[in-house]
RNA sequence: GGCGGCUUAGCCAAGGGGUAAGGCGGAGGUCUGCAAAACCUCUAUUCUCCGGUUCGAAUCCGGAAGCCGCCUCCA
């Protein structure tokens, strides 16, 4: 099966191609840093991190975009409130961001472009869009005017003839010739303190839809293949991208957009408005392994809300568990005779693998794949063993998928001496059967986190997660 | 009001005309000094409800109920 895509533009699944062949340039919406992000921004980045991923699994040479905003009435609030410049303040959330990343094993994009370093970019796409009327000035700002792009709407399925003028349509919006036009450049005002940006379309900054076209074409050219984000960025963030851009340049933007669902805390998607939101520094606190968050996240289908819960974290740290001791378990496998079996069930394996996420990227199903593997190679390990060949030929089927899921990243297992003593004591006191001290020795070493098991071939031990 | 989505076991979650993947939890078992760990086996006659289409519906169509999202700076 060809690889296929639900694509927001078309509202239906399709076959995915490329503008240039065996290349893939996508771009996805990254944070605003005006504070740490929470663990709902994070399904984005990791729906971005698994796209990419299968994209190079398929063999495609990937080129990923993501942008981090950081000027908009945030940052700047947050700036000013603590008397810092806006740079600095940025810059803390943006390390901050990126450190994130690296925890949950995200695959770090080719750039992280910010839009305080793309300014001229976007005034000369502004420039352009007044150039050919798609865009008005007024009181020092300019806008975009919506009704010079017959098209608008193609994307969300919004009737802008029909909006309704509902709660959140700001009050002060009468600088604009329709409600729906949106800002291209906000006017210096004198809350921007001193953010602001002397340029050809005047004093002021930039809006925030205009970065992600100037910075996706930037470095993605004006047409590119797929541009992702979180299902609240279709309307109106998205939408506009697309009148920007193609207004702009009289090509189509970009042929697949793809989004994700929310995540859900308690029935209400997480967000910092409702104060129901989980940093990924208040889980790491709490001693969550940020692996498990990374499982949490893609175990369930991109396009369905999720809802996070405790008991699915731990649901989910114990099912990483269990990959984990099957890998080990793998490891030390050491018989000699070959089991005829394996071969067949790692191909359907794969196949079943790659028809999974093919389908949409169905990470669900990808998983149960795994875990079926896991199950299968067990069984026939349990009934007549397996080789040490055969392990090593899962391995590299389970590290293969792996390069796809990104889950069996684990920490360095270095044992320090004292342990080693330790654990060595308890050997000798099992033989000599003191198992009062035996069992003490475990249970002094699991408060250390260290969990140890007895099998017939010795002591084995692991870190618990 | 407009547009869109969801409802599958105790919990999480795939599937989407041919007879219910997978994970967690639970129950048995193998191994073991052991209530540890690991591994194995079992764990939904049925998919929110009511109609319809069909040889056949969890799946398609119509309706109802409940829930969620977007509708101007939010992943």
């Amino acid at each position: 099966m060809a690889l296929r895509f639900y694509n927001t533009l078309t509202r239906k699944k399709e076959e995915f191609y490329t503008v240039h062949p065996g290349e893939v340039r996508m771009y996805t919406c990254g944070p605003t840093v005006y504070d740490f992000a929470h663990i709902g921004n994070f399904r984005a980045c990791i729906f971005g991190d698994i796209l990419r991923r299968y994209l190079e699994y398929k063999g495609y040479k990937v080129a990923y975009v993501m942008n981090i905003t950081d000027v908009d009435d945030r940052t700047i609030n947050g700036s000013q409130k603590q008397g810092i410049p806006l740079t600095e303040y940025t810059k803390r959330y943006k390390d901050a961001f990126l450190e994130d990343i690296k925890n949950l094993n995200i695959k770090p994009a080719n750039i992280y472009p910010e839009a305080t370093a793309h300014i001229a970019e976007m005034e000369a796409l502004v420039k352009s869009l007044l150039d050919r009327g798609h865009a008005y000035e007024n009181q020092g700002s300019i806008y975009f005017r919506i009704s010079s792009f017959p098209e608008y709407g193609k994307l969300s399925n919004m009737d802008m003839s029909r909006l309704k003028a509902g709660a959140r349509v700001a009050a002060d919006e009468y600088e604009k010739e329709e409600v729906a036009d949106f800002a291209l450049w906000k006017g210096w005002d004198e809350k921007d303190g001193r953010v602001f940006w002397e340029t050809e379309v005047g004093k002021g900054r930039p809006g925030w839809h205009i970065e992600c076209s100037a910075m996706s074409m930037k470095y993605l050219g004006k047409h590119f293949d797929i541009h992702a984000g979180g299902v609240d960025l279709v309307f109106p963030h998205h939408e506009n991208e697309i009148a920007q851009s193609e207004a702009a340049t009289g090509e189509k933007f970009v042929n697949f957009w793809l989004h994700n669902e929310h995540l859900m805390v308690e029935g209400r998607r997480m967000a910092k408005r409702y104060g129901n939101y989980y940093t990924l520094r208040d889980l790491l606190d709490k001693g969550y392994n940020p692996i498990a968050i990374r499982y949490l996240l893609l175990a369930t289908h991109h396009r369905q809300q999720l809802n996070f819960t405790f008991d699915g974290l731990e649901a989910a740290k114990n099912a990483l568990q269990r990959l984990y001791d099957f890998v080990d378990n793998l490891k030390l496998s050491k018989g000699d005779k070959d089991n005829p079996e394996i071969d067949e069930v790692l191909q359907r394996a794969k196949k079943d693998f790659e028809e999974a996420l093919d389908d949409d990227l169905n990470t669900s199903e990808a998983l149960g794949v795994m875990f079926t593997l896991v199950k299968e190679v067990n069984r026939l390990a349990d009934e007549k063993a397996i080789s040490s060949s055969d392990a090593g030929k899962v391995l590299t089927v389970v590290n293969e998928f792996d390069s796809v899921l990104g889950l069996l990243r684990r920490e360095e297992l270095i044992l320090d001496q004292e342990v080693k003593a330790l654990i060595e004591k308890r050997v000798s006191a099992r033989k000599e059967k003191d198992f009062a001290l035996a069992d003490q020795i475990r249970k002094d070493l699991e408060e250390k986190g260290i969990i140890l098991e007895d099998t017939p071939e010795g002591t084995k031990w692991k870190r618990k997660m």
